[in-house]
DNA sequence: AGTGTGTTTAATAGGGCTATTAAACAAAGT
DNA sequence: ACTTTGTTTAATAGCCCTATTAAACACACT
């Protein structure tokens, strides 16, 4: 069995991995090509080498993450009909993405807070693009159906995303601190991030249903 | 009239305010001591004669910024009787107090994150403290009481903890995003703080209702 | 005037960082 | 055998950083 990274074990790609998974941990200011090189065994001018700056290195990495993140969110709206169905496709595929890689959250929040030009790269690179728009008018139509239909209340879909974002993010944001300060073991941030997910879902479905049902 | 800031104008205090603006700001890592000393417009020497180290001035404010975080919490508890009561006020003094300091969520959450000796520190001084013990038991004895008269639904008050702090913290670390990917005014920010209070005191208050009422 | 105390600066040691450059190395083509 | 091309290293320039030290300064007390 040979999979990807074996065969893709070029000093090219080991570097890009060693770095991602750096600046993944330690952010972009406290990682040091230096450290990035020492990790894979190299000097440090072969990063330079590769990537020419630490900024083009980095710029790779988090695109790519990012590209990653936004195509998870498209899919759910192709696969369901109703609002409860969509918010559990949604939820249930956005967890499982980031469990995947729980790091990405607070490295992709962290790289957009403390760096305004990253933040006006992303704007004219994927806020402004027709693929975001259009899944925004989708969800928009599929929530103004159910509404309609007497099954949501009226809610502004901003709300309902930023909501849906904010609690399922803040699940990975918050682990370092769950595991820590209360002393949990990697199981029971396992448990209590499935936990999570199944509550997020409650709620958001719960919160959005409109008053004549209540 | 003179103010505190005006009395204690002092070249020590001066220092911590604007080392706290930039630590704010930047993080730890992307603030030196030699940029806190060009802003304050004194030697860097200066800044390691009344702090000694880097570090010993970054934790002095991290601390008091965290102390008085928990204290608000505490606070909401000892003004109210009923659940719904406790979730308008605690939800409102919490946006209160981060209006006034919208950029504390990202660094009380980038330095925990970041670096896991913090949060060891947290743990041992904070965590296991009567006083959140204290409060938590206290919380849990309003929620058991609420659920038994079936005002509330049969949450655990961890979770209803959490998506309170998720949707209000959230709504804070995605401010420089909301604001430059979508191009908002400051005005628009302000407008938008305000209407994500009263979503997310309705969603949690609607979402927590009993099965009964529904 | 002189002494002491606390404040501030200039200078610098010592280190790490990014990026570049020239040279060594390896493998393939001719 | 020689050249070419791509990879890797060693060395280093140049910068910024933290922290320390000794010296200058200011002010109060006697």
């Amino acid at each position: 069995m040979i999979n990807d990274k074996m065969v893709n074990d070029s000093m090219e790609s080991r570097i890009r991995k060693v770095a991602q998974e750096l600046f993944f941990k330690q952010g972009f200011a406290a990682t040091s090509t230096t450290q990035i090189a020492k990790e894979v065994g190299c000097t440090q001018a072969l990063v330079h080498y590769y990537y020419r700056t630490k900024e083009n290195l980095f710029r790779q990495i988090f695109l790519e993450q990012i590209e990653a993140a936004l195509s998870v969110i498209g899919q759910s709206l192709t696969q369901t009909d109703t609002f409860e169905q969509f918010i559990n496709c949604a939820v249930s595929m956005y967890f499982d993405a980031l469990i995947k890689n729980p790091q990405l959250p607070y490295f992709v929040l962290e790289e957009l807070v403390s760096n305004p030009e990253r933040r006006a790269y992303i704007r004219d690179n994927f806020v402004k693009k027709p693929n975001y728009a259009m899944f925004y008018m989708q969800f928009d139509a599929l929530l103004k159906r159910e509404q309609k239909a007497g099954r949501v209340a009226q809610i502004e879909p901003f709300d309902i995303m930023m909501s849906v974002v904010a609690l399922t993010v803040f699940t990975f944001l918050s682990l370092p601190m769950y595991k820590d300060l209360l002393s949990r073991t990697d199981e029971e941030v396992k448990a209590f991030i499935l936990h999570r997910k199944k509550e997020i879902t409650r709620l958001i479905i719960q919160g959005t249903l409109p008053e004549k049902t209540l």
